[in-house]
DNA sequence: ACGTTGATTAACT
DNA sequence: GTTAATCAACGTC
């Protein structure tokens, strides 16, 4: 007999704590986007901490501006950021309000509504690859700017929520190097994954740029 | 391994 | 005000 998920919301105490605990918690949880064609499910496989302002992989490193605003508000709210000119990724602010400190959503498994995640994400070959990685996470699930600052423990007409789900077994969670993060910020094991679970993306190390001259 | 793409920001005038 | 380097990535080669 399997147990149905827990489909309330996650309270707001649930981000108010150390950005690790609640990286390692989130796990197993599931992210739920309604959108107009109706809802993407998804359950939680891969994230990483980011812990605010004296984290040389955040981007609250140099202080609070326009683009960071958010994670130096309140927890529990979607911090969107663009990339590479092209992407969007997808954070749960963390910690006391003005710590800045936030857990990047890099995975999951599309649980419902896998065929409107299928028409965003054309190259997926297959399912598992629908949500295998930051931005295709937030592409899958009709992520952007418009949701920055979205409150992630509202009630079920929010556009985007997370859910009690199941939490994972410790026994099942495994931790390593963030994806990307160069010097010291990327000496910290802050990335924390579901073990042998396939929607996890393979791991990238820092790749330096070549400076022009 | 390489090209893509644009917001952001520090470093200039 | 303007410029140029940087960037928690992906898709194609």
């Amino acid at each position: 007999m399997i147990a149905a998920p827990d489909r309330t919301p996650l309270a707001r105490e649930f981000f108010d704590r150390p950005v690790l605990d609640v990286a390692e918690d989130l796990l197993g949880r599931l992210l739920v986007r309604n959108t107009s064609e109706g809802p993407i499910e998804l359950r939680l496989t891969e994230v990483e901490a980011y812990a605010g302002e004296a984290d040389p992989g955040s981007h609250a490193y140099r202080g609070r501006t326009p683009r960071n605003d958010v994670m130096f508000g309140p927890p529990g709210h979607a911090y969107v950021y663009f990339t590479y000119g092209m992407w969007h990724c997808l954070n749960a602010v963390c910690g006391p309000e003005g710590r800045a400190s936030g857990v990047l959503l890099r995975a999951g498994e599309i649980i419902q509504g896998a065929e409107l995640a299928r028409k965003r994400r054309l190259s997926a070959r297959n399912d598992k690859e629908l949500a295998k990685g930051p931005a295709r996470l937030a592409t899958a699930l009709d992520v952007d700017r418009a949701l920055n600052g979205t409150d992630l423990c509202a009630g079920p007409d929010s556009p985007l929520r997370l859910l009690h789900g199941v939490p994972s077994r410790s026994d099942q969670v495994m931790n390593g190097p963030r994806t990307g993060v160069a010097g010291e910020g990327g000496v910290h094991p802050w990335r924390f994954w579901i073990a042998d679970d396939p929607t996890v993306s393979p791991y990238r190390p820092h790749t330096p740029r070549k400076r022009r001259t």
